[in-house]
DNA sequence: GTGTCAGATTAGATATATTCTAAAAAACGG
DNA sequence: CCGTTTTTTAGAATATATCTAATCTGACAC
């Protein structure tokens, strides 16, 4: 884990200033390993202490993804999820509950035929049942629930 | 290309009713390969003849999106995309401009580690420049824009 | 034909997620 | 301190997507 030094460090290698309200978003994300959703931050990081409004919350997590210490997932039809980008890994996205699990990395093929594009980053998506909800779902077909 | 008949074929299959809605909707998708957002396939399916409401766009997309005909990628930041699930294809997601756009397909190692979760499938997002917009940055750069 | 019923459609209201605005506060360099 | 820049803030505004309740449609039985 990281320390709260370490977490410091690391915002202003990205130019971050390392303000309370970007500390707590990181420090958030940095012990939670649930990929919480932007709604889900805001209320931790003031549970105790309103010090962090909607706005900068947002701010935060939108300075942190573009600086490359925080990455964004989208799901379909749900809110984005965030996660503190500091392993490297895949992820893996439940269809009914939308939870995103982090798969452990492995390489990926380079794709051809990209033509004038500019290659960043690739990522593979696994899609299905996470497993509580696979478990809920062979339960409900035994007719159980 | 797929025929009108070969359409409402398709639809039927899936446990659909071929309605005129529905076969705009899935019409309008096999025939772009640009990934439209849902505002541009209602618009688009309007233009001519406004017979398909906003709300029945969506119904019939995510009608589509469940019986497996249609996919969504949803994007971060940006409204969700949709293409028409006749090819297998990976995809590109454009950093700057938001622009989706399909990548030959190719076989992706297994993830290891799934436990009890169920795999329904697995596909890979290449993040970076779209061609438009990497050559407008190399233009930047060189001070000429 | 007429009745019935499930599925489909509609306009507009509503919900949810995110960003914007303008002003105030905090941090930084000198 | 002082001027400047960054950050934060509350709430308004926007964008995206879904819901509601009424209406329509088509298939089928009679």
């Amino acid at each position: 884990m990281m320390g709260p030094e370490a977490i410091k460090q690391s915002l202003e290698n990205s130019g971050l200033r390392c303000t309370p309200q970007r500390y707590a978003v990181m420090a958030f994300l940095l012990e939670s390993h649930r990929h919480p959703t932007a709604a889900e931050i805001f209320a931790a990081v003031n549970r105790l202490d309103p010090r962090c409004s909607r706005a900068t919350t947002y701010n935060n997590l939108r300075d942190l993804v573009k600086s490359g210490l925080v990455r964004e997932v989208a799901v379909e039809g749900r809110a984005a999820r965030f996660d503190a980008k500091d392993t490297r890994h895949h992820h893996f996205i439940c269809d009914r509950c939308g939870a995103v699990e982090d798969l452990e990395w492995f390489d990926v093929p380079q794709p051809r035929a990209l033509g004038k594009r500019k290659l960043r980053e690739c990522e593979v998506i696994v899609r299905g049942l996470c497993a509580p909800c696979s478990l809920r779902h062979a339960a409900r077909r035994r007719g159980s629930n």
